[in-house]
DNA sequence: TATGAATGAGGCTTCATTCAT
DNA sequence: CATGAATGAAGCCTCATTCAT
C-alpha cells in the first residue's frame, strides 16, 4: 500500500496529498475500471482517510476528470511530446527506416510505461464523450501538427512518397498500438519472441507494402 | 423499450426471455459500461421483472459472462466468419487491391454494425483476463487460421510478397480498427468526408508502403 | 417501536408501508427536527429496512414534503374543516360566548391532538418558503373563506359588532395558539390549573375587551 | 462576509473573536436552522478559521447554548426591557389606547428587528426543553413581573377593567406575535397594506371586544 | 493563540439479490 | 415460472472535531 516513491503524477503544480490520491486512483481505476473502484480503496491505497479525497476532489467523477487532465497534460507536454520532438528534429542523413524504428520504439516504450493509465483513459473514453473531448483537445493541438508536419517534411525531403499525412499516421499508430496491446494483453496466447525483429518486420511492411512488385502487384 | 424484433442474440439454444435479457444487457452495457448499469435498467429494457433476470443468470457477473460468450460465439461463428470465408474463397482472378478493399469494407461494416457490443467487449477485455480468454480462445481457433491461411495463399499465388502472416494481419487490423474508431468516436473532431476514398488510400498505402521508390527509398 | 395501530396518517390513498413510514417520520421529526433526524431512525421506528424508505420517497426531503402534504390534507380536509363546519352551521339561538367557547375548545383539542405534527410543520415553515407555500395554499383556499364567512354572518346577525374578519380571526387564533403553547410547552413554569375557567376568561376578554366602560374607558 | 461592524452580540464580557463567532452563528442558524448549519459556514461568515470556533466553544451544541444565553440576556436586559420600562413608566395622562399602541409598535419593532434571532430561538425552543428553560427563566424573572405590574396598575388606575394579568398579556402577545408573523412570513399571500391602521384596529378590538353592545351582546 | 488540513464516524442513497405471492 | 416489494450491505459524501504547525 501507499508507496510514496516513484509517483507518476506528482508533478509540480499539485501538492503531495493530491498527487498520492491521483496515483492511487490511477492504479486502481486501471485495475478495475472507474465504476468498480471505491473511494475507500483509493484512500487505502493512498494511505489517507477517505474523507481527505473529497477535500481535493468534489466528487469521485471530479477525481476521474482531474486524473485524466493530469494524464493528458503529462503525457502530452512532459512525456510524450519532447522526445518525439527531439527525434523528429534530428532526421537529417538518417534512413527513413531507422527514423521510423526509432520513433516506434520510443512510442512503444512510452505507452508501455504508462499502460495502466492508458487503459483507464481508453476504457472511459470509449463510453463518455466528455472524456474523449479532454483527450482529443490535446491531440488536436499538439500531436496532429507535430506528426503531420513531420510526414509532410519527409515527403518534401523525398524520403517517403507523397501521401496524406493523416492516413500515414493512422497506419503507423495502428501498427504500434496493436503491437503494444499484443505484448501487454495477449502475451499468453500470442507471445512475441524477439521484439526488435518484430518491429523491424513491421516497419519493413509499412515502408514497402504488401505488394509483390516482382509479379506486378496483381 | 423492450423491442422483441431484430434481436441480435436470441439465437437457438436460449429461450425467448433469456434472449431478451441478453439483448437488453448488451444495449445498456454498451452505453454505460458493466458496473454503471443496473439490473433494474436491464429489466425495464427487456420488459420483464427485475427478479426474472436472476432465474436465468445467478448474478450480474454471470449475466456478463453469458453475454460475452454469446457475443463471441455469434460474432465468430455466425456473423464474422461466414462472409469472410466467402470472400476469401472467391479471390481467383481478382486484383489484391480489390480483395483487400472488399475485405476491409466487409469488416468495417461488421464492426460498425456491432459497435455497441464491441465497446462492451473491449472495455471489459481491457480490464479482465478471464474475459480476454473467452475472446482469444475463439480468435485462436477460428480467425487466425482463416486469415493466416489466406495470407499464405496470397503469397503463394504471388499476389503479395513473402511475409509473416501475423504481421500483415496486425497491419490490416490496425488500419481497419482505427478507421472504425475514427468514424464512430471521433467524428466530431476528425470527420471522414469520403469513406470510400479513405479506404482506397489506406489500402494503397498498405499495398505499396510509405517508401519513395523513385528516390531510392532513403 | 413500530406500532401499527392508531396511525395518524395511514389514510386511504397511501398503502400500509408508506403510512408507516410517514407516521414514523412525523414522530421523530417532531421530536428532533428534520435535519437532526436520520433515515435510519425513521426506518427503525417504522419497523422496516432503511432502503425501503427510498422506494416510497426519492429523498429525505421528498419524505418531508410528502409528510407535509399529507398533514395539510388531513388537517384541512378530514380533521380540521368538518367539525368546525358543523359547529359554525349550528349557531342559531346560541349566545356568541358559547359559540366561541365551543369553537375554541374544538380547535384546542384538534391542535393538541396533533401537536407533534404541528411542531414539525411550524419549525420547518419558519425556515423554508416552499413549505410555507404548501400550508398557506390550503389555508387560503379553505380556512380563510370558512372563518371569514362565519364572522361576517355573526356581524349580520348582530351577534358581534362590525369589524374586519381577518383582524378578529387573528385575535382568536392568537389567543388559542398561545393557550395551547402554554399548555404544551410551558406547563412546568406556567401551569394552567383549570383549563375551562381559563378559556371562559379568555373569551370574556375577547368579547368585552380590556376597556373599563364604567369609567369611560380612558 | 464577516462584517465587524454593527455586531448584535459583541457586548462587554466576551472578546472580539467570540462575538464575531456568535454573530455569524446567529445569522446562519436563523437562515437554515441549527442542524443544517455547518461550522465551516459559520467560520467563513465570521472571517476566522474553523478550528478557532472550538477554542471558544467546546462543541457546536455549546455554541448554540452560548448563543441563546447571549440572546436571552441581551434581549431581556439590554434591548427588550429598558424601552418598555420607559414607556410603562410614562403613562400618566395618556389614554389606554395610546399606551397600548405605543407598546405594540415598540414590541413589533423589537421583534422585527431581531426576527432572524427570534426564529432560531423559537424553532429550537419548540424542540428542546433545555432551551425553553433558558428563555423561560428570563421571562419569569423579568418580563412577567414588569407586564403583570403594569396591567395591575392600569386596573388600579381604572384604565382597564379588573382582569387577570396573564390572560390580558396572552391576548396582547398573541395579537402582536401573529401580526409580526404575518408581516414577516406571510407577506406574499396575506399582505398588510397599512400597518398603522391595522394596529389601530387590532387595539380597538382588544379594548372593546367583539361584542355588539347595542344589541345586548347576544 | 490561530490555523486549516486531516480525520473518520455516520449520513443519505443505490442496487444486486431474495422470496412470498 | 414470473413478479416486484423488501432487504441490507456497501457506496459516496459531509462535517464536527482534533492537532501539528
Amino acid at each position: 500500500m501507499h508507496e510514496q516513491d516513484d509517483a507518476l503524477l506528482d508533478e509540480g503544480n499539485l501538492n503531495e496529498k493530491e498527487g498520492r490520491i491521483l496515483d492511487a486512483a490511477c492504479k486502481i481505476f486501471a485495475l478495475k475500471g472507474f465504476s468498480a473502484t471505491t473511494t475507500n480503496e483509493i484512500a487505502k491505497e493512498a494511505g489517507i482517510a477517505e474523507g481527505t479525497i473529497f477535500r481535493y476532489f468534489k466528487t469521485k467523477k471530479h477525481l476521474l476528470h482531474g486524473l485524466l487532465k493530469q494524464l493528458v497534460h503529462i503525457m502530452a507536454d512532459r512525456i510524450a511530446i519532447p522526445p518525439i520532438e527531439k527525434i523528429l528534429s534530428q532526421t537529417q542523413g538518417k534512413a527513413i527506416k531507422d527514423i521510423l524504428k526509432e520513433v516506434m520504439i520510443d512510442r512503444m516504450a512510452l505507452v508501455e510505461k504508462h499502460f495502466p493509465l492508458a487503459k483507464v483513459v481508453l476504457s472511459e473514453a470509449m463510453l463518455h464523450q466528455d472524456i474523449r473531448d479532454i483527450i482529443l483537445g490535446k491531440i488536436t493541438d499538439r500531436v496532429m501538427p507535430l506528426m503531420g508536419d513531420f510526414i509532410d517534411r519527409m515527403v518534401l525531403e523525398g524520403k517517403i512518397r507523397p501521401m496524406k499525412s493523416h492516413i500515414a499516421l493512422r497506419c503507423f499508430v495502428g501498427n504500434t498500438l496493436l503491437l503494444v496491446v499484443q505484448r501487454q494483453l495477449l502475451k499468453d496466447k500470442f507471445p512475441i519472441e524477439d521484439i526488435e525483429q518484430e518491429i523491424d518486420e513491421t516497419i519493413d511492411l509499412m515502408l514497402y507494402g504488401f505488394a509483390n512488385r516482382e509479379k506486378g502487384g496483381i
